[in-house]
DNA sequence: CAAATCTGGAACATCAGTGTTCCATTGAGA
DNA sequence: TCTCAATGGAACACTGATGTTCCAGATTTG
């Protein structure tokens, strides 16, 4: 057989081009989950028999796509350290961290159904991670104390999201988008009867 | 033949069935874009036969969706009354109809290439009425005027997307969704310096 | 150089969704 | 009751995506 071997390595050929099967399958599904084998194999320069080696079938490519994401997700949190500082500086770090995730955001958001987390009863929301920092944030008096934590979760991702959006479709630079996003969250999230 | 006659009429068994057909198109597709034919009609009650009647092709359908759900995004932009009184309120007036929709806001915001508006140019944003709605708000100084009008819009509609998910996966009745949303809606869109 | 590995194209069977035709049944109105 | 529009099921051809196999060329490694 010519099945690349399985070692999990890092580095080398295979991984290389695992890697560019996965980044063009990231960039193709965030815009069109439907998309084809046959178009993100195009995307990623490679042949459609050489994708079916690395993933056998379109359910193996989604899993290690799944994984990948919450990899890079967790990074990023523990890039943010929300454990440190004000929770609402915390929350600002956390967006600016997820927003750098660019596509993957996308695909995550637009297919929560992917997001592992936590199995368990866990249809699409409620992040142990968020919901701690949300309460730290009532405690310390610098984010809104009458925002329901679920809500507050749903609204973070949303905000994310536009962001990215926005920064798609319109012609002002990434940071510009980011920075107007980060303002709009901190009035959002901040508890207005304390500085910030 | 038996094509059921070709007038556009209001009542009567095949506007019912077309209804009925829209109907089922909207709650199937708002969740799976590329859900079958077979499954819309299986929800809507009738053979995929009959469906091919009302709509020969799929994109047929698709194209009558669009102009039903626009046509709903309308009334509920005119029962708004956006001139009426401060912007502000006229904006939690627009949040409250537009909730309504329900899955046709989801289908929209999930497929803005669905959107009509006014095709010149237009590939995802800048409605209009919004815009002259937030410039209306920067004047009479009841909505934020640091806020950019594209990057609002965008806000805006991920709000309004997030408390209709939020009031599909949590157990938290409509009403209160709505409450939360509109709490958050105005302290986000609000203009700080003045009374809300 | 020689062997092993990796690659990508071609050909193929399979399958699901689509669009079409035909026909038997239903039901409302003349 | 008779008629005709409307319906839905069955059967069919067609298409695009998928997964598999085979092979020849390229690249890496010994």
């Amino acid at each position: 057989m010519s099945q690349p071997s399985s070692a999990p390595a890092t580095s080398g050929p295979r991984a290389r081009t695992r890697r560019a099967i996965l980044d063009a399958a990231v960039s193709t599904l965030s815009k069109d989950v439907s998309a084809s084998l046959g178009e993100i194999a195009k995307v990623a320069g490679v042949g459609r028999t050489t994708m079916h080696r690395y993933f056998p079938e379109r359910s193996d490519l989604l899993i290690a796509l799944t994984a990948d994401a919450d990899e890079h997700v967790n990074a990023a949190y523990e890039r943010a350290r929300l454990a440190d500082g004000p929770a609402s500086a915390a929350l600002s770090r956390l967006c600016q961290e997820l927003f750098e995730l660019g596509e993957t955001l996308q695909l995550l958001f637009n297919n929560p159904q992917l997001l592992t987390g936590t199995p368990w009863e866990n249809d699409s929301e409620s992040d142990p991670e968020l919901v701690q920092l949300f309460e730290r944030g009532r405690a310390d008096g610098t984010l809104d104390p009458e925002l329901d934590v679920d809500w507050a979760q749903q609204v973070f991702w949303a905000l994310l999201y536009a962001a990215w959006m926005h920064a798609l479709d319109s012609c002002v630079p990434k940071h510009t988008v980011l920075n107007q996003c980060l303002r709009t969250l901190t009035k959002t999230f901040g508890n207005a009867d304390q500085g910030s």
